[in-house]
DNA sequence: GTCTATAACCGGATAGAC
DNA sequence: GTCTATCCGGTTATAGAC
């Protein structure tokens, strides 16, 4: 099923599909940010962006699938501010608490939409959720950035440690988030609060990582990480 | 909002509503378990439990509070199982290892069900969420068990990481569960994986955790268990 | 073939009579 | 406590316009 046959490479923007698309979806952000997720309807949506309600529903399956957009929309942002993060920092500590709170900083404007979010992805069978294989490409690049906060910094892993260490950081990326999604306090000091303090016990952890009496410990986590992976990606049939 | 002022001691099962309610949960539960939660409609579990739609919303604020009355179920099976096992085993290992395999082993019936209370749960402003103060109560129950399952056994622990595991390794069981709604391997194997893998972890860190060396980073840890577990607690007002 | 609109349908939830 | 009648909103069927 090809979605999109390249368009002529002169018009680069918008056809009249794509500028529609967009219409519903700004309307629905706007929407929902005033009055949340539940109290606002796919008719209002359709209204406000001046569609029927029938052809919102032709440019997105469900209510739900609007969600994707925004999800799409932070992780852009946040991408963007990790490249000014990670230009200028240079300790392991410094970088990994930068991107961060670049994370919670762009996803802020959404905190409220983001219980809903969550939610969704929670359902095991949600494309949404961060394990599932459609996932997989925005896990490949999460973990992707959290290998360039490891190889841009000054410190030194043990070889093993070096491989996992990304997916490792992205599960505590993931955990951080979720402890955001919850965290109702004035400018989400909490969630500022538990970064600093996991990032300080990261970077204590990786600092004694290399000892050898942290050998037996270091290659158990380490090979559980893996054997877990190679269940959450699919089989390559 | 007095829910049930206590009954004449001498009848002690079954008003009259609390037939009709018991009926309705059974009603739900095997509808759930035959055509998945989304699949029944409260119209159905009516019709099978022999009550009008109205009546049925008597009983039940909504559909998603159906969902709770299976939760409380397979909790008291968990403590129950549970006695057997912290009676038998006498190794941190075991206990732990024991505790954790029943609680998945009397969740098994309702896998299927676990992914649709998993996603209420997981939105921060449902009761079933397990931060939420309104499950406090089970939190509470729940970390009393990981604190049996420490005392019980023959380890000796420094008196700081005492105090915080129970909480600690509530969490752990957290994640795993966590695991387990996703996990679709036959037997839950992999279930039985991470937890035979995460045991073992688990006993290794607490018995290097008393060396000088872990002094900081233990530190750290418990300090910030600490610190959040402030957060979560309603203020008392 | 791409896009848009109108009119149902279906099921969760509520109102109010008995 | 129990019912019937209705509401409301997500979703779908379908017909046609460009």
């Amino acid at each position: 099923m090809p979605k999109k046959p390249k368009p002529p490479p002169t018009t680069p923007p918008a056809t009249k599909g794509e500028r529609t698309r967009a219409a519903i979806v700004d309307a629905a952000l706007r929407l929902f940010h005033g009055h949340g997720y539940e109290g606002t309807t796919m008719r209002e949506i359709a209204r406000a962006a001046g569609v029927s309600l029938g052809n919102a529903y032709y440019y997105f399956e469900s209510k739900e699938h609007l969600i994707q957009a925004f999800y799409e929309r932070t992780h852009q942002e946040h991408l963007v501010e990790c490249e000014a993060v990670l230009a200028r920092e240079k300790k392991l500590e410094d970088r990994l608490r930068g991107v961060l709170l670049a994370k919670i900083d762009t996803a802020e404007p959404y905190h409220r939409i983001s219980g809903i979010l969550f939610k969704t992805a929670a359902d095991p069978k949600s494309p949404l959720n961060p394990f599932s294989s459609a996932s997989e490409p925005v896990r490949r690049e999460a973990t992707e950035l959290m290998r360039r906060v490891i190889e841009g910094s000054s410190s030194k892993l043990p070889a093993d440690l070096n491989e996992k260490l990304p997916e490792l950081l992205w599960l505590h990326e993931m955990s951080v988030i979720l402890f955001w999604i919850h965290d109702e306090s004035e400018g989400r000091a909490r969630t500022r609060h538990l970064i600093e303090r996991t990032v300080e016990m990261i970077a204590k952890l990786v600092s004694i990582a290399g000892f050898p009496l942290m050998k037996p410990l270091r290659t158990s986590v380490l090979s559980l990480v893996d054997e877990l992976k190679q269940d959450v990606l699919p089989p390559k049939t």
